[in-house]
DNA sequence: AGTTTTAAGCTTCATTTATGGTTGATCCAC
DNA sequence: GTGGATCAACCATAAATGAAGCTTAAAACT
């Protein structure tokens, strides 16, 4: 699967400037204001930000403070801006940034750094292997398995365990398991989350014993794995 | 657990500056030429690698061209350097670096980025975790525990812990836990609120004697910690 | 044929309401 | 001021409720 990236700048040439940069490794959506980039992050659909300091609506601080403390969305953060001062820089960092790069800078260390942030969390197209816990993922082949033992999953469930694997031990709302893998405007009903919820399930029973996936009622639902 | 830091950086002044920085967080060792510093990070012991570029012996990027590919350690690598071009820049993350600072630099800057660096692979202490007296509250898988025994919470009965643990000491009352929990406009009965107060105490009964929850009568409830 | 989606019945359990009991502040008679 | 009556605030338990989630199978896509 791509990685998927939320651009937040409200400068439209540089946001569509970057965008094109990304797509030979990753899709993107733009936001050009501090709300609107709040609200499209929240979605938790997000493999990585780029967020623009100084927004219309709402800055960025306050973005990506509600982002961590809120709604404690853990995707990497880069914040992109001309803001340059080292009190700017570790305000950011506090609020969780995971890098800071400051304008002007060349697009390319721009992208060298995007692809460092994916390359961590193991979405750059050419790491195609997510290990997590005793699964194996093979993100080109949609192969899986168990401890040495093959799984077969079709699309949709292979798409759910691999967002699981990505976030292992933080809670997913059943909203924004739906909404990454059919999209906001999908029509579909909300509750096929759980079919395909309980068809993993079975899948996985077949190999092993321990369920991973906990239900937490009226929270979300929890891919648990010791480390 | 500590991060352990490797620093390989000839300039012995700024390496122990370093070195002194970082022992807050981190234990570190210093490598002053490549050679040895290549030596030290074969072993696989460290959590990060702070890496200098023109170094004796043997360069930053012989040194981080090796580790990456013949001995494929996947340590986040921090590229410390005066060398500025883009074209410095690029190499180092195309041999795999995770970030790039150049000198001169801000040390609450490195410090800033070694930290975010260490958050990643979650060697730093998580920020969503709450600690409040003996209780650790991780908010993102929803769990608690009190002195090492973990408590098995509901939604609204974890909700209502996490409210008082951010508000110790502080009288917090029936209205304002109700707003919190069940906002303004529910049409809510306000006496859930003591409901889930009692169940709330009850399941704390089980793992402590003090009653850490007071009720001041008219006035609201508060949380009672000592620091 | 295989995958995705909807539908339907069923189960579970968090939330809410209801109930009766306890506490403690306030008032008043003595 | 002492003792009792009163009353509202609060506590504890339990039952009711209903929404959330599970599972299966059939329908509708591709």
């Amino acid at each position: 699967m791509q990685a998927n990236i939320l651009i937040v700048e409200d400068d439209t040439i540089l946001a569509n400037d970057i965008a094109e940069m990304i797509t030979p490794f990753a899709s993107s959506t733009i936001a050009h204001d501090g709300e609107n980039g709040e609200l499209l992050g929240k979605n938790g659909i997000f493999d990585l930000a780029i967020l623009d300091l100084m927004l219309p609506q709402e800055n960025g601080y306050d973005v990506l403070g509600h982002w961590r403390t809120e709604q404690h969305l853990e995707l990497p953060i880069l914040i992109l801006t001309a803001k340059d001062t080292l009190t700017d820089k570790l305000r950011g960092f506090n609020l969780g940034a995971d890098d800071y790069l400051t304008k002007p800078f060349h697009r390319e260390e721009l992208i060298a750094r995007i692809k460092a942030l994916l390359k961590r969390s193991g979405l750059l197209s050419d790491e195609t292997l997510l290990q997590v816990a005793d699964f194996t993922i093979d993100l080109n082949r949609r192969t899986v398995t168990y401890k040495k033992q093959s799984l077969q999953l079709n699309g949709k469930e292979f798409d759910l365990l691999v967002y699981f694997a990505q976030n292992p031990n933080v809670i997913i709302t059943k909203e924004r398991i739906f909404d990454r893998l059919w999209g906001f405007e999908s029509e579909t009903a909300l509750t096929v989350v759980e079919v395909y919820i309980s068809n993993l399930r079975k899948k996985l029973k077949t190999v092993t014993a321990d369920q991973s996936i906990k239900t937490l009622r009226n929270v979300g639902y929890l891919f648990e794995v010791n480390k």
